[in-house]
This record gives structure tokens, C-alpha cells and sequence, in this order.
DNA sequence: GACGCGACCAAGCGCGCGCTAGGTTGGGTC
DNA sequence: GACCCAACCTAGCGCGCGCTTGGTCGCGTC
């Protein structure tokens, strides 16, 4: 029972050509299936080998998915910290954010469908908890950028800065539900039109009312 | 093999006080733990009885779920085909609907949570295909108001009717994952909030370039 | 040419799943 | 009091799941 003394004694290697296509290949799986509907068998299938066969290079089928969960959170993060520490423009700064997340439609779109299809469910579990502490850094990132803007009066003050992050944050990535790389636009484009939409609104003249209305219906 | 003459023989009742409040708790338990990993055994110990009682009620665990999508997708569309065939200045039309489209968050929350998650998954199945007819027609209902409504000019017309579309669609709907009834908005707030960031944007002043830049990072 | 090792195969175990068939109960009806 | 029927129970079937164990193969190293 005592830990094992050799670095490669255990049943998953860290590093391999050939696992990481057997992750890319379970990244697509999960994403098109879900997580649970997803046998190894099937993953197994894709890369051509027996499902057993797997568990040479992975502890687990859980495993898969947290290693999937874990490089796509920490990727992304890590960008959100850099660019926020940069500073500048809130106006710029959150332009750059809104770059980033789309960007990741570009670059791995599979392990982003996956983390918005089982995120609520997965972060009920000690093992995923970490998708939550992603989630409340991204956020206080974000917030505290609109929250820049609304001081310096760039961006409007009457509407929850959560609430605001939340609509963008759900916008943004639930488009991987929708795109596709051989469609009309790239994920640059529909970054554009999503910022031009954000900040100036769909309505062109001042016909509308500003400011929220609360009455009752 | 013939079929049974016998209104009530099938294992089946259509209407009963019992199956509605069995199908309500399915449709949270669905909601929370995703379709495929709910088993008939928990739906059942939420109802106090066997698994196999549940099929008393329904045909299969596959029926309850039919059932669920069915009478929220038909209730949703009628409402969207009301609205617009009201007619109206298509601002005013575009805020009703996006104001019962929130509103489902307030009726059937459970229902609106199973939608979004399995829909991807589940449109693939010859059963459900009718999910893609529903989302069909919301589409053409939904982009034929901004359509209008770029035509007589409230609407900016730079960006894609149907890429509007999905921005909101996407963002209301999903909006069932972080709505808490105890919070501090009610899904008529949420939806007021909504319309005002949509319609007349995030940024304050003229600072911002109206129209979408196109040029390559 | 013996050895180590990463990659995979062969065979199958045990569990929990959706579902089934026949039986029991109790209130309602005539 | 005989009958009906919705509602639920009892008991368990068969399948497909994630995963395990021991073995095979071929390449690189000395």
C-alpha cells in the first residue's frame, strides 16, 4: 500500500505523443456526446485500440476528463490574469477579454463545449473543485474590469456588473454550440460583432428608453 | 400482437395527478444531474415508490424525458407565434420576446434547464427530431423581428440577423444555470436588464466606433 | 543476444443499469 | 359481495458498463 518508489511504475505516464491524441480524440467525444453517454469503448475505438488498452495510458476515464477540465481552465486564466494585469482602457482591456474567449472556438473548441456542458454538474464534486475557483477568479477578473469602467464613466453604471458578466460569459461560450470553423465568419469576426453589439446596442436611435425600468408588468 | 381495444390497457395512463407530479420531480432530477446520468431508480426514490412502479406510469425513462421537452418546446413556440403575429413596432415586439422567454425561468425552470442541456445531444435522435423543427421556427420567428426591424431602421443592420438571433437566444436560455428564485432579481427584472444593455449597449458615450471593424489583429 | 520498456492485446469480472412479469392492495361502483 | 382498476410491490433478467490481470510484440540500448 505504500507508495511506489519508481516515477514510471504507475499505469499513466505524464508525457506522450500518443496520449495527448487519445485526450484530443476523447476531448471531441465528450463534446459531441457528453461525458456520461460516452463509453471507453468508444474512445477506445477512435484511437484504434482495445478499450483496456486505454488504461495504460490513463488511470481512469474520470481522469481523461479532469486532465481535459484542468488544461483548458488553466490556459485560459492564465490569459485572462495577463491581460487584466496589463491595464489600460477598461473599454480596451475588456475588448481584448472578449478576444480571448472567443479565440478559444479557434483553438480548442472541444474542451471548451465540454466544460460548459458538465461544468454545474461536475462542480458538485471534491474532485472538480478547482472549476470553481477557476470560475470565481475569471469572474473577479472580468467584474473588476467593468467595474473600472463604470467609475471612469466609460461604461453605464445602472445595470448589476455580475449580471453583466454573466450575459457575456454565457454569450461568449455557449457560441462553441453554434459555430463552425468552415461557416461564414471566424472566431475574430464574431468577436467584433459581439463587442459592436455590447457596447453601442442593437438599436441606432435614441428611440429607446435609457435606464431600466422596473415596474410590474 | 393486435392492438388492445381497451382505452386504459397500455401501461401508460395519458393524463393522472400522480404522473404530472412524477414527471415534475424527473425533470429536476434530469436538470441536475444531466439525462444520461440520472437512473430510474433515484426518479423513483423521489417518488416514494420502486423502480419498476415508474412503468405503471410511462413507457420508458426515454418517454418521461419525450414528454418533458415536448410540453415545454410546444408551450414556448405557441407563445413566440402569439407575439409575433400580434404585430407591432419590433422593438416593442423584440422586448416581449425576450421577456417570455425569461419568464420561463419564473414557470417551468427544470424543463428549461433539461432544453439546453440535452438539446445538442438529443436532436440527432429520429425521436426528437421535432426539437429541431421548434428551434427552426423560434429562428425564423425571432430573426424576423430584427430583420423587420433593421428594415424601418430601428435596428442596426452591420451584424447578421441570425447571428443576433443566437447571441440571445443562447444568453437567455442560459441563463436557467445561474437563476436562483430566492435571488435578487425576478426573471422580469433579469429580462428588463437584458433589453436595456441590448438594445442601447454597455458604453456611455460616443467614445466607442459605431459599425464593426473588420481589419485582422 | 539479453534486457528493459512503452504500447497494446486477450479475456473476462462484477456491478448497476433499464426494464419486465406476475402478484397484491384498497378505494370505488353496481 | 362481486368485480374493476389504478397504483404499487416482489423478484430478478440480461446487457453493457468501467476496469483488471497477465501476456505479447517490437524497438532501442549496451
Amino acid at each position: 500500500m505504500s507508495a511506489a518508489r519508481q516515477p514510471g511504475k504507475s499505469a499513466a505516464p505524464l508525457v506522450s505523443e500518443r496520449r495527448d491524441e487519445i485526450l484530443a480524440l476523447a476531448s471531441k467525444i465528450f463534446a459531441d456526446k457528453g461525458y456520461a453517454s460516452t463509453t471507453v469503448r468508444e474512445i477506445a475505438d477512435a484511437a484504434g485500440i482495445l478499450s483496456g488498452s486505454l488504461y495504460h495510458h490513463f488511470a481512469s476515464k474520470e481522469a481523461m476528463l479532469d486532465e481535459i477540465m484542468h488544461g483548458f481552465l488553466d490556459h485560459i486564466v492564465e490569459q485572462y490574469r495577463g491581460t487584466v494585469a496589463a491595464g489600460g482602457d477598461p473599454i480596451d482591456v475588456l475588448r481584448a477579454l472578449i478576444r480571448e474567449a472567443f479565440s478559444s472556438l479557434g483553438g480548442n473548441p472541444a474542451a471548451l463545449a465540454v466544460m460548459i456542458n458538465e461544468f454545474n454538474f461536475l462542480v458538485q464534486f471534491p474532485r472538480f473543485a478547482y472549476l470553481r475557483d477557476g470560475a470565481e477568479e475569471t469572474e473577479r477578473l472580468w467584474t473588476g474590469v467593468i467595474e473600472a469602467g463604470m467609475r471612469t464613466g466609460v461604461f453605464r453604471s445602472d445595470i448589476d456588473a455580475r449580471m453583466i458578466y454573466r450575459f457575456m460569459r454565457d454569450t461568449i461560450w455557449i457560441s462553441v454550440r453554434w459555430y463552425r470553423p468552415e461557416g461564414k465568419y471566424s472566431p475574430e469576426e464574431i468577436a467584433d460583432f459581439y463587442v459592436a453589439m455590447l457596447l453601442d446596442g442593437l438599436a441606432t436611435g435614441g428611440s429607446t428608453d435609457q435606464g431600466v425600468r422596473r415596474e410590474q408588468e
